[in-house]
DNA sequence: CAAAATTAAATTGCACACAATTTAATTTTG
DNA sequence: CAAAATTAAATTGTGTGCAATTTAATTTTG
């Protein structure tokens, strides 16, 4: 009775879900982009002071899995962070393995011209804010989902 | 009577739908990874040969607009898929500011390699195909709207 | 406890992204 | 038609991402 409409997945650059992603991805970024070039800041730089504003003195590994970003894209990064006076990288005494991120003075009050980004970029939407925090979810749990099921499970 | 639920937007990383975005996107891309190294293509070459694949003899602009990409990121991307056997470039004798793009057989025949990946993707994301299609379309709508409404407007 | 294994950062190398500039070809305009 | 403006790629430079390796510190184990 209903229209059978069983499309198999195929390769047309518009039907795909990773090319949507992605674009919308950058897309973001970019309107992120000329908010945050008052800040000198790139959007990673951001995402790892929005880590640190809620919770400072992380580790680079503990910052990494906050942000699924490994030491070879944060290293660099976190130097260029402390090269701008916003945050200080030392060895802990404790484990001389680890590396504490904290923030700076400067770091620190570079928060309140930041707080309001979010609306700013919220208004450019067109969405309303349940619409926005439902999309949201489903793409922590479309990343979730692909996190947790690794094309080739490690064998224990 | 209803729950006054009207919570500002907040610097809380996980609250955030940029990064929600973008960490799906990364996690999409890393699911590919595995599937299109099998091809010896990178995410966005891929992106590239779908694109061809629908349509081929495009010139460099062209391949731009429709993956919202510029001459900096294709050219050497292009010269890359050149190198692999993939495809051709030649500047267009009816203006030669232009260079075409056109598949080679081996670009045309990988083809085939590639028309199970996206049900090999789908399948791990637990959606349905409606479900796909409408995150999809909302990514679209999402990033259509941030693309249209540039921060700073060229004043004509 | 010393050798082996593990762990955390850093480093190296490659491939994007993207702003800004350059080069070369075409189009517009005075 | 020639100078000016525009356009398409390429180039240059910076900053990610990420795999793979290296270095140094800690933990585990025989």
């Amino acid at each position: 009775m209903l229209p059978m409409k069983n499309t198999p997945p195929s390769l047309l650059l518009d039907e795909q879900l990773c090319f949507a992603l992605y674009a919308a991805s950058r897309a973001m970024t970019s309107a992120y982009r000329p908010l945050l070039d008052a800040l000198d800041l790139t959007y990673p730089q951001y995402l790892v002071m929005l880590v640190l504003w809620e919770r400072d003195g992380l580790t680079v590994r503990e910052l990494g899995q906050r942000l699924h970003l490994d030491s070879g894209t944060l290293t660099p990064l976190l130097k260029r962070l402390q090269l701008a006076g916003l945050i200080d990288r030392q060895r802990r005494s404790s484990d001389e393995r680890e590396v504490e991120i904290r923030l700076h003075p400067n770091g620190r009050a570079l928060r309140e011209q930041a707080t309001s980004i979010p609306a700013c970029l919220a208004s450019r939407l067109c969405l309303s804010l349940e619409d926005i925090q439902h999309l949201r979810d489903e793409l922590n749990r479309l990343a979730a989902q692909l996190n947790h099921s690794p094309t080739k499970e490690t064998e224990s």
